[in-house]
DNA sequence: CGTAACCTACCGATCTACAGGTAGGTGGGT
DNA sequence: ACCCACCTACCTGTAGATCGGTAGGTTACG
């Protein structure tokens, strides 16, 4: 089974490759640093993956699939699943890292992941606002529109990631987010 | 005045590394693109600053006088002027691409901002919380105490901005900070 | 006043260290 | 016999940093 053998590797890869990438950064990573992890040489990973950029984007791809397997993209999510993702996150400091790291490369100038955020952030905006209607029908407690709120979500979890990255000890970021969540609710505390 | 010439150009340096920084992010970023920028080769560059991360340190600095000029730190702002500031930095993408992608990069492991980051970020959930409490008291309407909406608010502004700079089309900045204010004054629309 | 000593603001050459990528193998499984 | 999964060797480019200058101005002092 050659072929088997052969996926697991680049499994491996790409989960190193979200180890590295966490650690450094995308600019900041290398390729022998990946390969190290994995029992090769630079030169073996390129076997697998021809660029850096290749590979890069097979991180990209991966956490798309896992992201929208787990039934995200059409069905949707509801905000306590919502709920449960950030505690999940708070769990895995590791993949956190990654796409806050990668996120903020982003949007610098001809970042090969820019157009790939760009994209995502829509979706999940668009997705955040289903959610939301689902959950409060066009008007939420506060008054905004789902489209208006989606935004506030969204930045919601992920400035949130990155008060936490810096120090976790200083940053409740389930509790804050789930005071968010009453603030959207209108809920009393 | 040799003196005078001198403060120029560092002045001149640091402003040439914002903008670098901002493209390339400080990895990515290079002395030599820095130094071209203000027509002085890379030794040249390193007569000013001795490291990389001296010019680094230098940028944060600047950065650091100027926001606790104008009366931040101590005073501290009223919520609507953090409105107007939010409103200002819709105007400045430069600068909030050079903190952004600073901040992205600084979760990174050993990344020389990750400390200058993490106090900063105290400092500004401590001011944030200021903020709140002059303008509500011990109690926000929605529930919250001046403490816990403070990481919402600091998170929003940087969510926000991610979001503002991977599409400024798609995300109105300003509009959304607001919505943001109303949901904790607890107003109507 | 003049000149020697010194300082400031640089530049050219060069070193070291990778980094990504190419070319051309080799060896084991099918 | 063949091909997949690698490896060795190597090339090219680039980045940060050091070294040793040089030109021009400044200061100390006889």
């Amino acid at each position: 089974m050659v072929r088997a053998r052969s996926e697991e590797r680049r499994a491996d890869i790409l989960r190193a490759a979200l180890e590295v990438i966490a650690e450094r950064g995308y600019r900041g990573a290398t390729l022998g640093s990946v390969a190290e992890r994995v029992g090769l040489t630079q030169q073996g990973l390129l076997h697998y993956f021809p660029t850096k950029e290749a590979l890069l984007v097979a991180v990209l791809e991966e956490r798309d699939r896992w992201d929208t397997s787990g039934g995200r993209d059409r069905e949707g999510w509801r905000l306590d699943l919502l709920e449960s993702l950030v505690e999940y996150n708070a769990m895995r400091p590791g993949i956190v890292q990654t796409f806050s790291a990668l996120l903020g490369e982003s949007v610098t100038d001809g970042h090969p992941a820019r157009e790939f955020f760009t994209e995502r952030y829509a979706q999940v905006r668009a997705n955040m606002a289903d959610v939301l209607r689902l959950e409060f029908g066009e008007r939420l407690p506060g008054g905004l529109t789902p489209e208006r709120a989606a935004p506030l979500l969204t930045a919601v979890m992920d400035g949130l990631q990155y008060q936490w990255l810096l120090d976790p000890s200083a940053v409740d970021m389930p509790g804050a987010f789930r005071d968010f969540l009453r603030l959207l609710r209108g809920d009393a505390p």
